[in-house]
DNA sequence: AATTTTTATGGGAACGTTCCCGGGAAGGTT
DNA sequence: AACCTTCCCGGGAACGTTCCCATAAAAATT
């Protein structure tokens, strides 16, 4: 902040008016007389005045500031879904500051506690991948602070959510490789303590079980989304006595790299294993073969948890809301073995 | 901000304090009984006592809050810098709060007036592509707040810049394209009021006449960053009379998007064309082949940036530095026509 | 002409913090 | 006993804004 920067006092000197007077007129408040008002918005531009938001925020006890909490803004269903946060909050006159919790739970916790103190209006949080628990919420809410959660949600705090159909979708896709002729069907399941997570693997095992197919534990790798050393797990899988025929990964570079990998190790996509991806990322539509994937309205949902957590805020309504907002299958060739 | 939040007053209330004394206990300030402090301390770990940065921030005149602009936070690139900045930032103890100008100059201004009426001590930017002119940082100039521009800098401005070695890296690369036997390279450059781009196509133009080719117009295209319809000018590319037989992409998916155009056309990479990415993403090693593209330590930029702002901010030096990076060109299969 | 109403303005508290300054009490020195 | 330090602590201004209240002048009403 500079020294020498101008203020509504400064303004009023020069005009010979009060601070009252000057501040009347510049938020457009009808007490003041035109000419005065005139006076006061001419010099205010010639000196390019620009209102101190750190006094106004302490005077309202309020920041218009919305603080954001992911796991990774380098994820692309995150930096999407910001993006949408951003456009409707700028809309409405909000600011958003947004903290990565780099998928660690330490990190996260101190992320509620630097945007708690940084007296943020409300929350908008996707927990990260290590979150089993949310009492670090709990000042939160005590502070009477209202929160969204979106995709990564926590259950078990009631507040407003914003979820995506993870466990229909999932479904969807693995009746999808099943009606391509696919009877061993890998997946790479996410920390069971994710309620998305959980709704995925639902999605999958009950999609099997309703095909009549038997559902074999081997064929679940429990994985986290700080994926390395994939070339093993590929290696894992193509060694088991009943090699599967089709994997559904945890997410498209996940399933790109195991792509690549089963190529080298002279595989064919879809004929030999089929790959299902997860967040249909562009590239998607570039690589050979497709990856079919399952695509996800990030923008939108971050536009629905801003949009629900300003109207908490301007209505003070505090009844709690979920919405779902529907993925959708993108079938491309890694998973084509069937000509219809 | 809830209206119950206990303030350091409020403590003192209780503890029948001052508010002085409260604060000093609480600042670890030494003029205070050691008895007293434990007290103080015991009693704001109790309330989850959070100290109000608006109203410090107000006192000290200073927010220890970096703004931040960029072009697009979905841009692994600008992604990854970010998350350096981040990273040095919190250590020092600064926020970061970041706004998209989503490759537009008029939004680039808005986010300036809005950092600015925010009171970030210092500002952080990468202009748009569209930005020819940057008469809208003169009021930042003016208010004396330091800014650090990165990869895409505003050279007439005098502030701190942290750059990549375009010129060079570029020169590398086509250097590297023309020892593979390639002879009719086609470029995508960037627009050429950009520092970056401009940089970019001397390197490639620099190369070509250092070789004893000619440099030819028709190969120089025109690009933005905003893509699309890229098979017309893969199209426009194969029908010319004398087709290239290399193409350095403006970035990875660029590069990606032509070489799945080319092999639906029947074209073999690289032994028809050659394509050179830009950017090295991870995915760069999955595809087939393997695209050659050049790294940018894009979290060290951004560390960069971030550090140099600091230092002015918090030494009060207002020395101009210049700092490069090193880029480096990654070769991979989708350049590499002659085994060595 | 006396009154009420309207219009335009100024004064000052409040938001929560820091920090300068003043001063009382305790202890040490001459 | 008088003085000087040292140690703690409280009072109050300041940061820039809004907004409630008071008030003077002007206009309108009686």
């Amino acid at each position: 902040m500079s020294r020498s920067a101008i203020t509504i006092i400064e303004i009023a000197r020069m005009l010979g008016l009060s601070k009252s007077t000057v501040s009347r007129a510049l938020a457009g408040h009808r007490d003041v007389n035109e000419d005065t008002r005139k006076k006061v918005l001419e010099l205010a531009q010639k000196l390019d005045y620009q209102p101190n938001v750190v006094a106004l925020h302490l005077r309202q006890q309020r920041t218009r500031t919305l603080g954001v909490i992911i796991p990774e803004t380098m994820n692309r269903f995150f930096a999407k879904a910001i993006g949408g946060m951003q456009q409707v909050a700028s809309q409405a006159g909000y600011n958003v500051i947004i903290c990565q919790s780099n998928e660690s739970l330490a990190t996260e916790k101190m992320n509620v506690r630097t945007l708690l103190s940084n007296r943020v209006d409300g929350l908008i949080v996707s927990v990260s991948g290590e979150t089993d628990r949310y009492d670090h919420f709990d000042l939160v809410s005590k502070k009477n602070i209202p929160i969204v959660f979106f995709d990564r949600v926590a259950e078990s705090i009631p507040s407003s959510k914003v979820i995506s159909n993870n466990y229909e979708i999932s479904k969807e896709a693995t009746l999808h490789l099943i009606k391509q002729g696919c009877k061993r069907i890998a997946v790479m399941a996410g920390p069971q303590y994710l309620y998305n997570s959980r709704n995925r693997l639902r999605g999958y095992i009950d999609a099997i079980h309703e095909s009549g197919l038997e559902c074999k534990e081997k064929y679940i790798l429990q994985t986290d989304f700080k994926l390395k050393r994939m070339d093993e797990l590929v290696r894992y899988l193509v060694n088991m006595k009943e090699k599967p025929d089709a994997i559904f990964a945890i997410n498209d570079m996940a399933a790109l790299e195991m792509i690549h990998v089963l190529k080298n190790m002279g595989y064919r996509i879809p004929e030999d294993i089929a790959v299902m991806g997860f967040n249909n990322e562009p590239i998607c539509k570039f690589v050979d073969p497709p990856l079919t994937s399952i695509d996800h309205p990030a923008d939108e949902m971050g536009r629905s948890a801003a949009a629900l957590l300003i109207n908490h805020l301007e209505t003070g309504n505090a009844t709690v809301v979920e919405r779902c907002i529907k993925s959708q299958l993108i079938i491309r060739g890694s998973t084509h073995r069937i000509k219809k």
